[in-house]
This record gives C-alpha cells, sequence and structure tokens, in this order.
DNA sequence: CTGTTAGCGCCTTCAT
DNA sequence: ATGAAGGCGCTAACAG
C-alpha cells in the first residue's frame, strides 16, 4: 500500500487466530533459466527444444527433456505470449452455458479447437457465459482483447440496436486488425462500415425454417395460429418471427385485410426460457379461445407451452397442436415427441471451430447458412372438426 | 460505450499523426507508454490510474483517462499477469458441455465469478470442456498452470483410478502451491498424501439421494428393481449405486441369501446419455420380465429407459416405474413427469464460485455436502396387482 | 504525488 | 548447433 494510505481496509484479512483462507505460500515456480542450469546449457537452447522450432542436437535436446521432467518445468504462458505476441486463448462467447442449445454448439467448437492437440501444444478454449446481456458481450470482448486471444466466436443471436452493433463490430474490429480471427455462429453477418474484411459467418437458415414449420401447421388445416416469440430485439427472434408471418402472408386464411392485426394480435413476446412458453400459452389462450395451433420460438418454450395447455386440461395435439424449434435433444423424448425444425448445431458449431482454427477456408461471401429441417412428430395433427 | 466516445455509428477512426489502420495483421497495438507520452506524464503513473491502487492527483488522472479513451487503450493481460505475477483467468472443469447438467452448474460459478466486476475489472471464468476424458483434464490443469489461473474449479464425476488421482494431485497440489485456489464441485474430496491442505470441495449426498429414491420405491410395493448405472469408474456412479444398494439391503425382499446375485443382475452399466439407458432398459427387460420398476443413474438416462418402455408397448408407471437422478429442467416436463432426486446445481456451483474467488471462507473440515431432495412425480406408482 | 529504475519469464535476432 | 543480449508491456519498489 502507499505511504500514509489507508487503504488497509479493503482487504480481506485473516482473523487472528484462524489460518488464511488459502495457503499463500507463494513458491516460485521453476523457470526455463532453472532447467537450463539443470541441463547445463543456455535458455534459449531449453526454449529450442520446447518449442522444436530450431534445430537442437539430439544429446543435447535429451538432456533438455530429462531436466524439464525433473523439474516438472511448465511454461509461464504469459511470458510466452508477452515476447512471442501470441496467445493460445480462444474465446466462445455463449447466452447461456444451461442452455442446451448454447451447450452443444460450444462442444463441437472446443472439439476442433482441441482437436489434434499434442501434449504441450493445443489452444485453449475459453467458453464465455455473457447470459445474453450486451454488456456482458463487450465486457468478454475487452478481456479477451486484453489476453490478446489467438480467436474469437460469438454464438447465438445478436442484440439488434444501433449503439450496440456499433460497439460490437469496433470491438471487433480492432481484434481483427491485431490478429484475432473472429467468427460468428448462428448470428447474422457484420457489415464493417469502411469496408473491412468482415467475420467468417456460419448463418442458420432460421427464417426459413420457422416458414416450413407454419406451412406444415398450414396445411395440417389450422388457422388460429398462436406465436411464442422471444425478445423483440435479437436476430433470432425476429428471423423466426418473420418466416411464421411469411408463411401466413401466402396462406388462404379467411381474415382478409384483418390477417396482419390478427396474427399480431396471436404474437406474444417473451424470453427463450420455458415459464415464459408457460405464462405466453395462457395469455394466446385468454386472446383466442379457438385457438388450435402454438408455434414456439425454440423447444424450451414448447414445453412450457405443453406444460400450461395440460394444466388447462387441453389435451396435444388432439385440442391444440405445439411447435417448437432446434431439435434440442429432449425434444424427442417429452410426450407428445415435439414437432420442430432441427439446426445441425453440432455441425454448425464444428464448422465455426475449424473456422476460428484457420483449418477452413472462408466460404465464399464470408457467409456460411446452414440448413434447417422440419421434424414432424406427434405433437401436431390437424385440428379437430368443429361445428361453428 | 466509452465515456466520451463519439456517435454511435460512426467507425473507428484512426487519430491524427498515428498511421492509419490496416487489414494486415501486423497492425501495433497501443501500450501504456503510448498513453504515457499522450498525457505527458510516466508510465508509471498511467499503470497507478488504470489500477486505482496508488493514488493520482486528480487532474492528472483525468488527463491520462482522456488519453486512453483517445487511444482506445486496453491494457496487455499477458504483461500485467508477468510483471503483477497475477493472472484473472478462473478455470472450471465440466466433463460436458452441452449437459445441462454441468451447465448449470457452470452457469453458477461463472455467475460468482463475473459477481461484482467493474468496468475494466473482473476475472474471466473459462469453462473446459473436458468430455469426460482424464487425460484432457489433465492436459487443461495443465494448460491453466502455463496461464497462471488464479484459481480452478473441478466439477463432475472423478474418474477413480489410482494413477489418475494421482495425476491429478500432483497437478492440484502444484497449483496450490503457486497461489491457484483450488475448488471441487460434485466430486469426492481429495486427501494430500503429505498433509498438504486439501482443496475446498462442495459435494453430492449422492448416495443419501440414491438410497432414498430406491426406499420410496420400496415403500410403493415394488421388489423388482432394475439399475440403470453409469461407468463403473466414476465416483458418482458408485455412490449412487452405493445409495441403491443400501436401501435395497434393508428391504423385506423375499430373496433371502440370492439377494445381492439378484441385486448384481438387475443391474446394467452404461454411459450416462439418453441411448445407454434405451438400450439398458431393453436388456434388464430381457434378464428380469417381471420388473416392475427401473431406477436411472440421471435423467438423461430415465429419458432412454421411458423411450426403450414405451416402445416394447409398457406404460409408465402402469407397467414400470420408472426414476431418475438430478432434476434437470425438462424433467418436469417429460410425461409422465419424472420422478427424480433434486439437487441444488446452481446454489453448489454458486458456493463453488464464492469459494474460489476466496469470497466464502472454506467450510469447516473444507467439505461442504449439499442435500438432495426426492421428488416424488408421476413416473412412479404401486406395481400392478399380480397374481403370482 | 510523480518519475526512475528494475525486473517478471520467455523468445529471437545476432554472433560464434 | 549453441550462447549472449535485448526487449515484449507492465508493475513495483525506491527515490525525490
Amino acid at each position: 500500500m502507499w505511504p500514509g494510505g489507508r487503504g488497509a481496509v479493503t482487504a480481506p484479512v485473516p482473523l487472528a487466530g484462524h489460518p488464511p483462507l488459502q495457503e499463500d505460500r507463494t513458491e516460485m515456480a521453476v523457470t526455463l533459466a532453472d532447467v537450463a542450469a539443470r541441463a547445463g546449457v543456455s535458455s534459449a537452447t531449453v526454449s529450442r527444444v520446447l518449442n522444436g522450432n530450431y534445430p537442437v542436437a539430439g544429446g543435447t535436446r535429451e538432456r533438455v527433456r530429462r531436466a524439464v521432467a525433473e523439474l516438472d518445468y511448465v511454461v509461464n504462458g504469459q511470458a510466452r505470449a508477452l515476447a512471442a505476441a501470441t496467445s493460445d486463448l480462444v474465446g466462445v462467447l455463449v447466452n447461456d452455458v444451461a442452455d442446451p442449445f448454447f451447450g452443444l454448439i460450444a462442444s463441437a467448437v472446443q472439439a476442433e479447437i482441441s482437436a489434434g492437440a499434442e501434449p504441450g501444444g493445443g489452444k485453449l478454449a475459453v467458453v464465455c457465459n455473457t447470459g445474453g446481456s450486451p454488456e456482458a458481450e463487450l465486457t468478454y470482448l475487452t478481456l479477451l482483447e486484453r489476453q490478446r486471444a489467438a480467436g474469437v466466436v460469438l454464438t447465438g443471436s445478436a442484440v439488434e440496436s444501433a449503439e450496440h452493433t456499433a460497439a460490437v463490430t469496433a470491438r471487433l474490429t480492432r481484434l481483427a486488425a491485431s490478429g484475432t480471427r473472429i467468427v460468428l455462429c448462428g448470428r447474422p453477418p457484420l457489415t464493417l462500415p469502411d469496408g473491412g474484411i468482415a467475420p467468417a459467418t456460419v448463418a442458420f437458415d432460421n427464417r426459413g425454417g420457422a416458414r416450413r414449420l407454419t406451412e406444415h401447421l398450414l396445411s395440417l388445416g389450422h388457422r388460429r395460429i398462436g406465436y411464442v416469440s422471444g425478445p423483440v430485439e435479437r436476430s433470432t427472434t425476429r428471423h423466426r418471427l418473420e418466416g411464421h408471418r411469411a408463411a401466413l402472408a401466402v396462406s388462404d386464411r379467411p381474415l382478409g385485410p384483418d390477417a396482419e392485426a390478427y396474427a399480431e394480435r396471436l404474437t406474444v413476446h417473451g424470453t427463450y426460457d420455458r415459464a415464459s412458453g408457460y405464462d405466453a400459452a395462457l395469455e394466446l389462450l385468454r386472446r383466442e379461445p379457438e385457438l388450435t395451433a402454438i408455434v414456439a420460438a425454440n423447444d424450451t418454450v414448447a414445453l412450457g407451452v405443453c406444460a400450461a395447455l395440460r394444466d388447462r386440461g387441453l389435451s396435444i395435439p388432439g385440442d391444440v397442436s405445439v411447435a417448437g424449434f432446434d431439435d434440442l435433444p429432449f425434444s424427442a423424448d417429452v410426450s407428445p415427441a415435439l414437432t420442430t425444425v432441427r439446426i445441425p448445431l453440432q455441425e454448425a458449431g464444428a464448422r465455426a471451430g475449424k473456422l476460428v482454427m484457420g483449418r477452413l477456408a472462408p466460404p465464399p461471401g464470408g457467409v456460411a447458412t446452414v440448413g434447417t429441417e422440419l421434424m414432424v412428430r406427434g405433437s401436431t395433427a390437424p385440428p379437430a372438426v368443429r361445428t361453428a
């Protein structure tokens, strides 16, 4: 602390008589120089055998190796990074690690990043949980920039505010300028204002998937379809909703000019979780008791919708059909099994991982869109015949 | 946005006197010295205002702040860590990010680690996905040691092999010796050979939970109970199985001395995933067609069991009762809702996070056990009356 | 309060 | 093939 300072107040001081929280013995770690001394060579030589990027005599190398083993030497990543101006950290930003949607992507990205890692080599995939908060997203980007990360993968929907987009773009531009590879996964491509090279993007066909899903419902005969959407400001939310509306727009719903207003009335926004689905379903039933189908913005929400319907004594799909989005693993296991739109999350994640590692050339135009597939299962069926 | 930042939509504009941004990835980053020059002070002063741990005159501070903003300066974490011998990385090792069990824990740990992060401060939670592989676990520990991580949280079951345990213990000992805080979460406490201080541990009462679960089944009248276990060598697997057997041991099963062999025959080992549950259920039915209940090692496995039973035309719980473990979010939503054992994963994760941040004193004895709670739901019921 | 001076541990030219 | 020396960017004693 500083001279005359009064800073001692903040330091967590262990109570008298009690041992400190943790053994604070800062035993000095063994360094390159220690190894060099032990092996009877210069530290430069040790560095060379460690990195294997420069010829070293066989005998010397052996001696160094032994010294390293005997001393349990572990390189100091910080020092190495500082000297070599490279880092072995790769950041993976996700909205919610607890959500399988992101878990599956992150898992695939991570596998790709660790792939082919030699003992001693290999990048460290850093999964950062933003909780969907724009501020946290920026904070993590700063943290990663501070660590001079080798790469960054941004997954999941983007918050669509001009301010936030600008802030993210600025961060990413700087990161890219300093050599960090940027990859977007499941998020719309970014356009750089100054004509700079936009990051490689693995996009999901949310719009198309949503459209086909609603078309499926329409073709079954449904006309009064509720939609449980996500938070308004997110790109994924918007795209899925647009797909849904696009399908409705070309349908023969007998509502004429009021069609749009009707669709609007049957749309409820929520968060991407189960509780929000539950509440939204009840709200939709209130707005339109004649409802025959509900489309949810994702599978988790759909589960909440199902719960609400059951609590209302309505059967699925007898009284109301329900559909989700993403095809998370549990979706095939609930009963009735959920009709949904499958996104090849693992494949997309693997692709993003390869891109950020530079093991895959960026797609032409910078954007690769992975397709979606309609999975028709037990939760959707033709509406009950009504004798209006 | 930065204080004093320009308009939201403006691209980062190179400052006069500085070379323009080039897409050439050799852009030299702004350093402390640059900021110091710009502000007309020494770099030490800049460092002081940045870290706020030393008094600096108000005017000077302001000038420095402005220079930082104008130059878009971001500290180099590597250099700082090297000089200060501290890192802001905290590793969180999980078996599988795609599994909500780990996702929930990781999410809570991470939230705790980021808690109270000032803009510019804050530790970076690094979620590392081991995939359950012992080698990957060791690799990550090495990587984290290399980065001189501030802390490490190990979550999930441990592989119970003397060799691996020794290897992990060695790594952890060294990490702890160099000042890294170690916390175990959902994994049995570690005993240090040399009397060193074992890491703080947040343990789950797997044994007790499993016992109560099987007792519940027994009290319903079940006697022929199949058990779908996890991989043999994992601690969690063993504990849950032990709890199950303990309950059986005191039951009035009319099988006499053969009881143990019978229990053995009705136990199938698998991996902790859905497919394994599916296969195991079929195998159990083959071994004992008179089965009236199946206990799964976790909820995901239970889902597979349910699917298999349904495919066999058996109703749940009419023909066979099914129970799981963990009480993951989806468990209440499948139908019938799953009887299971709830582990307060978020609470446990938060605790682990506090411990690793030094915000919570280690529990007496180093081990805090979080309780489990039996959640009786629709998937279990008395067995159908049989006219043997 | 502020500047000066040493390193932190490693990599990387240069010599040899 | 190896060693010596300088520096990566920052913090932390010491003076003033």
